[in-house]
DNA sequence: ACCTGAACACCGTTCAAGT
DNA sequence: ACCTGAACACCGTTCAAGT
């Protein structure tokens, strides 16, 4: 009657995020989740509700990555190179992890978004230097317009939605300095 | 031995945008195509490939429908008025359609991504718009800076990405202000 | 208390047979 | 030349039965 667990939600979240970043989302599939732990599919949902569920605690998993990223991008000093750096943070991680960053992003049942806190500890970095740079008040307005900016950016790019050519670095870093510029108190 | 053809493909792409539109392009399932236009489902086949390619037949047309409403939202007269005008058509658009939206930059297959030339046409209005107020050389990248800035806004806002509090019409105003100030020719 | 195989509903796709 | 039913593989999920 005992009965020795042979994996645990740990365990499937960290095969989950291997599999959805190898794979991408549609790949992560139930038996393959399963394979990776060792286990039938039915066995996990009896650490998870559902696959819904799976893909939420890994999107949590990974946001959370990239926000002690930012937080460690930034040292306060000089608020428009803490700027800087945390858009190539940004989209290096995009580079890196492009499934990854496409499951943050990607639209879910409202009651398996991130937790309000995960978010908050995730846009930390940015709310600081913005605040910085465009003032207290303005802070939170000139923090949405950014990561509005760099986040589409970063999405178009994967997508493969810049056509027309040019350099796509130059295009980014263009970005940057005209936003930096845009939201610096006047 | 001839045999009436008793749907197009026209047909099935217009009972596909419909069923985006309501459904999401998960709610896609061949099935219900098949039955908005009155066939059984493997009849679907002599008309498209396959499901993938329905869906970028779907994407090709909501993208052309989107560059349409651009176009006509602006007069050349005033670059800043312009520019505002078209930020808020493309909301508009995606409050109208957020499904279609999240379809036209939703990563594909490159081999079904829009044809360059409804990228053109779609990305005209913004071109011509953006070259008035940055300059021609700066007008491309002018372009794209604001895209994916009104692009990453709308994404996370259906997204709900938008948690801490504050008037997401507010902001994106703000943004768009912001935006026109910083590309707009020194 | 967790694991398993069997089973079900659903879906994309193929194919031989109809007209 | 297009449509159909039957069939297959795949997938998420449930459940009774094992240990």
């Amino acid at each position: 009657m005992p009965a020795p667990a042979r994996t645990s939600l740990a365990h499937i979240v960290e095969a989950g995020r291997l599999i959805v970043h190898s794979q991408g989302v549609e790949g992560l599939t139930m038996g393959e989740v399963a394979k990776a732990v060792g286990v039938r599919g039915p066995s996990l949902y009896k650490h998870v509700a559902n696959r819904g569920e799976l893909i939420h605690l890994i999107a949590e998993s990974v946001t959370l990555e990239l926000g002690e990223r930012l937080d460690a991008a930034i040292d306060g000093e000089d608020p428009l190179a803490d700027l800087r750096s945390l858009a190539h943070v940004f989209r290096k991680f995009s580079h890196e992890h492009p499934e990854w960053y496409r499951l943050i992003f990607a639209p879910m049942p409202t009651e398996w978004q991130p937790a309000g806190e995960t978010l908050a500890r995730a846009s930390r970095a940015m709310l600081i230097t913005t605040e910085a740079l465009a003032g207290r008040e303005e802070g939170l307005e000139a923090a949405r317009t950014v990561t509005a900016w760099a986040h589409g950016f970063l999405t178009m790019e994967l997508a493969g939605a810049f056509r027309l050519d040019g350099d796509l670095d130059d295009a980014f870093d263009y970005g940057i300095e005209r936003l930096g510029a845009a939201i610096t108190r006047r």
